[in-house]
DNA sequence: ATACTACCTAAAGCTAACTTTAGGTCAAGA
DNA sequence: TCTTGACCTAAAGTTAGCTTTAGGTAGTAT
């Protein structure tokens, strides 16, 4: 059992957010002596189903919607599955993404120190689109598609 | 050159987000006829570097920085390769980040998967936290650190 | 006894990155 | 001619996901 504020040490979450999390309903089972909340393992992994399920693009309402379906048991089994599979696609795409995005900041990388050498950009550009050295032009050619 | 309407469907982006793009000073050649934007090439390119910076999880301000750069001229070579390099670490922590979260999803889904051939959690649960199969016990592990 | 810290609520406030609105110009097609 | 559609500006509005504020309780250290 854990203190709101040690929660928020262990997930470095500002207390604030817990709260509000909590309104939102996210802890289903959270228990509470006097007005104090107490976390378990339980909202431990609910924290981080929810950093999961943000981190892959869902909003918080649902978010919301997922915790409804646990709360309504066994019957939503196949509905969570495929929320569970729609954002695994979902990151995966995401990933593929931030893989472009880095072959061009990589190329860009590649031309700032060119230029440096250099003292202008002039001989990078004489090279553009299609004349660069090999490693570099798959980059600029993963970048532009 | 391309009207603000064609470089909106190239780039599936709202001539609303051009526009503002352009009030910010991202397009720093963009030439006007009358009072009509036309986009060549270089500013094609400035998009491209436009998303591929916010992608990385910069902020429009420091894009702007970015572009105050570009127009300072060679003398800022150093800062702009130190940003990119900057970026692309990020990135690169980025995937990462989602890998972990992506493992966290394929377990998911193995779980649920589970639950719906065996009608509860139990059996998941008694398996839990060490005794799952390798393969799945391996992204658990990788998601819970 | 008092000061300090961690906890609490409800409700207002914040911020970035657009987007929408209101009002207008201009050229081409029916 | 008229109306449709693409363009324009300035300024107000939107939205999610928190965060801050204001005001309060409760237990422990000095």
């Amino acid at each position: 059992m854990y203190t709101i504020g040690q929660v928020s040490a262990m997930f470095d979450l500002p207390v604030s957010t817990l709260r509000y999390y909590d309104k939102e309903g996210f802890f289903l089972n959270l228990k509470r002596k006097g007005n104090i909340r107490y976390f378990s393992d339980n909202e431990l992994e609910a924290l981080r189903i929810i950093e999961c399920l943000k981190k892959s693009g869902l909003e918080i309402k649902e978010i919301n919607q997922f915790f409804q379906w646990v709360v309504e048991g066994s019957s939503t089994y196949e509905k969570r599955k495929e929320l569970f599979e729609t954002r695994k696609t979902a990151v995966e795409n995401e990933i593929k993404k931030l893989e472009k995005t880095l072959s061009l900041l990589k190329f860009k990388c590649w031309y700032y120190d060119t230029a440096m050498k250099d003292g202008n950009e002039d001989g990078i550009n004489a090279m553009l689109p299609d004349k660069l050295p090999t490693e570099i032009q798959k980059l600029y050619d993963m970048a532009h598609e």
